[in-house]
DNA sequence: CCTCAAGGATTACGAATGTAATTCGAAGTG
DNA sequence: CACTTCGAATTACATTCGTAATCCTTGAGG
């Protein structure tokens, strides 16, 4: 079985999210850009290594220290949470989510003239 | 406080998922309805009972047994689901949402189509 | 060389979750 | 009336997650 995507918490994703803003990078670096959370710097590297452990990320040693890189990239990431969302809470169907959204969400102007490019150009490649 | 929002987890959704379809209903007819999941009947009672905690349901007693039904919508529910995923996500905006799905989910033409609609109706209606 | 500190690895611990089993109480049965 | 039975309430228990603390190892400084 090909090495089963990982799930990824909230927490983690935080992490993740600095390595995809740039790496690779130490956990020293990790660290300072995280320092806005209010965690400790041990809870980071818990985070790491659990990151590590799911095949998440990856390490590679760099003299004394590791450097850290991302396995999953945040496009897969995004696609994974986006799938569950939709299949555990609008029965696998995009459109009920959109229109969920339209009911209930503000779109702004320019979410609206974002979605209707977004459609002509879904539109214009499949036709 | 208002009675801060509940969070239902999955297990707990499908329960929930049968009281929406239906309700009010008695925990038998409930885990009749749940057969498919394989779940043992004190596994669905511990799950009503957790949404009783988190007030998602209410019980009425019916002669001797209780009748549920639910305090939490389907819609709230979407809603608390759909604003987790953006923020969390997505940086908290529809558009970078769509625009994922647009390149990484298979939308079928009847997505593509409803979409264009709602686009179309959200459209007239701001306008 | 010997010591110490910074990182990495391991362990901890309570809350939430999935998944039940056990116990309690009242209702029906012999 | 004593007993059984069936929901309801309580308790259980392994895992995961958030959040660290502790232990271990090795390079750097004296």
């Amino acid at each position: 079985m090909n090495p089963a995507i990982p799930n990824i918490t909230d927490a983690e994703s935080q992490v993740m999210a600095v390595l995809w803003e740039q790496a690779p990078r130490s956990s020293e670096e990790i660290v300072a850009a995280l320092a806005d959370t209010g965690w400790h710097e041990k809870t980071i590297r818990t985070l790491l290594n659990r990151l590590l452990g799911k095949q998440a990320v990856a390490a590679d040693r760099h003299g004394r220290r590791y450097l850290y890189r991302p396995l999953l990239s945040r496009e897969q990431w995004q696609s994974q949470e986006s799938r569950s969302l939709l299949d555990r809470v609008f029965g696998g169907r995009v459109a009920p989510l959109l229109a969920h959204f339209s009911r209930h969400e503000k779109l702004s102007d320019k979410d609206i003239a974002e979605l209707r490019a977004l459609i002509d150009a879904i539109e214009r490649k499949v036709r």
